[in-house]
DNA sequence: AGTCCTTGTGAAGTTTTCTTCACAGGACGG
DNA sequence: CCGTCCTGTGAAGAAAACTTCACAAGGACT
């Protein structure tokens, strides 16, 4: 069963909410600051967290990458009274996941609230198996170069690919391109053509992301 | 020096963009469809993209994850006149980095620019360590999970760890510590206590980047 | 002093990963 | 038809990574 955080000051907001959410067969804790919340967190864990953002004490805004640290993977939804834009923006550029307007109604808090925990769950499920795929992939030199080279040229053939990696033996380049394969990161056209698959592109793209950041 | 691209189908706007970000020392390429702008992705590389979300083809929402793909690296910053908190919200779950409303003061684009700028560039100055280090760093599942652990933690006792891994043999434990202390990842404090080193936090924040991009 | 628990080290053994080599079928030009 | 290049397989050996085991110094507690 999943499990939800509350976090509000207002105790009857509170209580409401957690109310709601246990009719739904989902499991609530209420907390009634975010240094509560932290505190929480420490202890248990949760799926997702219902964040106020004004608050006496540590406010929601400086709570949530606080939050972040300690439950990397729970979804986190702010909640205020007091929205704009540029308050939303901030809320996600801080680590939030989602956003929504006080008052709302329990209708909609409850589609958020299930949308969210639907990724989290997607999230799972991709999660331990395929990140050791992931970094299997990743995890030799030749195959970084093979995955950068597709992503960028699109397809190609094998012993341009040979050529492309520089090196002599294209048996070598066979090997670790039957890892990729069976690694579901790159398959073949009918013409024999490589390329990258969707997960192949995925992985691409965090390699990239590392790369670049790690070129001064 | 920094660049940027300017996507928009105003021309006019367009135009007194690219000119206004000249002026201020930047290089500015103009856009004038996300398909345009895709294109151009293919070929040069932008540090920063200023992206309007009306226009017609292909619609900035829509092209958020596909510039996302192309340029992993890019800080996206959205520029709509039809603005709303779902909007922005919207935007940001899509992948962009930034968003302001139309009409805006050019002083107001120009520091969210800088702004955006500065946050790219302390990105790459964070990872200096080498990608071979990295990866295998976290070519291990239990390496990840000590790095995780650690990162939430802050700092941990040798055995509290082994407890909080699961891990019988505590030699197991000791041999990846060992790994991960020569990786230059961790280290100890003077009373024993394992923490990450800056590069390990920046190890730790590559994994839950990748942890959290397999979720889109 | 004796007994645990913590925090290690180093070597031996096992498993996984990587490289190299030997070979082979198909395509294609001459 | 012959040689050559492309595209591959599988096995054997080398190297790297990982696990396990034997052992030990230093605290802490009784």
């Amino acid at each position: 069963m999943n499990r939800i955080l509350v976090v509000d000051d207002d105790q009857e907001l509170r209580t409401t909410l957690v109310e709601v959410l246990e009719q739904e067969d989902l499991q609530a804790v209420p907390a009634q600051s975010a240094d509560d919340a932290l505190h929480r967190l420490q202890q248990e864990s949760f799926d997702l967290i219902l964040l106020d953002l004004v608050m006496p004490g540590t406010d929601g805004m400086t709570a949530i990458p606080l939050i972040r640290r300690q439950a990397p993977r729970a979804r986190i939804i702010v909640m205020t009274a007091y929205a704009s834009v540029t308050n939303a923006v901030q809320s996600l550029q801080q680590g939030a996941d989602d956003y929504i307007v006080k008052p709302f109604k329990i209708d909609g808090l409850m589609l958020t609230v299930r949308l969210n925990l639907q990724k989290a769950r997607f999230c799972e499920e991709t999660d331990a198996a395929d990140l050791d795929k992931i970094f299997n992939g990743l995890a030799n030199g030749l195959r970084r170069q093979t995955l950068q080279l597709l992503s960028r040229q699109g397809q190609m053939r094998f012993m341009d690919l040979v050529r492309a990696l520089e090196i002599e033996d294209h048996t070598k380049v066979n090997f670790h391109l039957k890892a990729l394969r069976e690694a579901g990161f790159i398959d073949q056209s009918p013409d024999k053509l490589y390329q990258l698959t969707t997960n192949g592109q995925r992985a691409a793209t965090c390699l990239s992301y590392i790369c670049k950041s790690l070129q001064a």
